[in-house]
DNA sequence: TCATAATGGATAATTTTTTTCCATTATGCA
DNA sequence: TGCATAATGGAAAAAAATTATCCATTATGA
């Protein structure tokens, strides 16, 4: 019994090896859209069902084991839960990578000008990545 | 010949009476999804087909003269294109408005950090507005 | 190990978005 | 102002994306 075994269990989701699969996948690429996710469980399962990989997506971001980043001009990718962060995307290759971000600030001021009780933010920001800078 | 027809030949599209309606419609509710826009512009033309709502969407988009916002776990809603700015979503009643945020600090970290050649952000806060606080 | 509830896969059904076709219309220019 | 040309609008079909259904199989806890 894996790590991932026990965290889909704390999420109350059944650890099946198409899961365990979809959750190795995904913490390795960090990020990635459902495309991709389905090819590469492919290689594993090669008779896996995309609407298995939909369900499953759909059921661990229900119990909170996933998260959707929704991106500007490109499909979503998905990502395990961890502590809050922002995203920074690079508008060339396509990449995403985690960063922390002081949102503190900026929540402060939206929150009081605005009158809103603020309780998250979805930050992307993005541009071209050191590696197609070259 | 009024505002958006001039901004919608400044944009290279003919000034079509759907695309003022639409420009009209966005305008005046500030942001909206694609089905309350068809909605809406069924209104005036209600002949007109949802596919020409996409046609000229893309296009005006194409053009920049539109954005979509993507919004966590809604639809994405549409906006004419201003200064630069942020948003502000009501998870209660769906509302979202404009926010000036001060983003040049988080940009300057970040693009320090990862050497990002950092050229836009799009952020979203959530929470609950004034209203559906009561 | 067993009984039960949940899952996976195949497929169909929905939903969402885009394309095609062609008659109609807007636009720039003579 | 009228014409030629390119673009548009609407209907319908097609394509793409997502979800639901059905049933045999599997995971899980007792």
């Amino acid at each position: 019994m894996n790590d991932y075994t026990n965290i889909l269990r704390q999420h109350n989701l059944k650890a099946t090896p198409q899961r365990l699969a979809i959750m190795d996948i995904i913490e390795h690429h960090g990020h990635i859209n459902i495309d991709n996710l389905y090819e590469e469980v492919k290689k594993k399962f090669s008779s896996i069902s995309l609407a298995t990989i939909y369900k499953n997506i759909n059921s661990m971001i229900e119990n909170l084991l996933l998260a959707e980043v929704k991106l500007p001009s490109r499909k979503s990718v998905y990502e395990i839960i961890k502590q809050e962060h922002s995203h920074l995307l690079c508008k060339e290759c396509g990449d995403v990578i985690d960063v922390e971000v002081d949102t503190a600030q900026m929540v402060d001021d939206v929150s009081n000008k605005y009158n809103f009780d603020i309780n998250g933010s979805d930050v992307v920001l993005f541009g071209i990545c050191p590696t197609c800078q070259k």
